[in-house]
DNA sequence: GCCAACGTTGGC
DNA sequence: GCCAACGTTGGC
């Protein structure tokens, strides 16, 4: 299974409403390889949920509950996709941007490679690291 | 609020 | 098909 990070604005759609509405529809993604990365995630994969602009930190861990399809809100015919994901559980300690800057193993993560990309993969490597490192934050 | 990175658009 | 101009995103 592959592990993935998702970039929202909390302003836009935070964590806290993720949780609320347990089931999401993730949608809005306009750029091509974003949208790649969505096309390839599958049934259980899970993702991290990232707070960008405020917040910019890693806050917690959703599923994948359906594949790529097209995207509700975009134009009949468009090519963009949305998934749907499951708020899973939060991280005891949300790792900052800032943290996973300064930490040498991170550094070829998409998330600091594109800062732009709003999905993005993240190796087992880096997973099993963000996730030790929120717990022992 | 500024600016860098990057995608997209449009003139040639 | 190239590239400059412009818009958007997101970190600071």
């Amino acid at each position: 299974m592959a592990y993935w990070l998702v970039k929202s604005e909390p302003d836009a759609f935070s964590w806290d409403q993720q949780v609320k509405n347990k089931v999401e529809p993730w949608t809005g993604v306009r750029n091509h390889t974003a949208k790649q990365n969505l096309q390839k995630m599958r049934l259980g994969d899970q993702a991290f949920f990232y707070h960008s602009n405020s917040g910019k930190e890693i806050v917690g861990i959703v599923e994948i509950v359906r594949e790529a399809y097209h995207d509700p809100s975009s134009d009949e015919g468009s090519p963009w996709v949305a998934v749907d994901v499951k708020a899973v559980k939060p991280l005891p300690n949300p790792v900052t941007l800032a943290t996973m800057k300064v930490t040498a193993a991170l550094e070829g993560m998409a998330l600091l490679k594109y800062s732009r990309l709003s999905v993005g993969p993240v190796t087992d490597t880096e997973w099993k690291l963000i996730n030790k490192m929120a717990k022992d934050a």
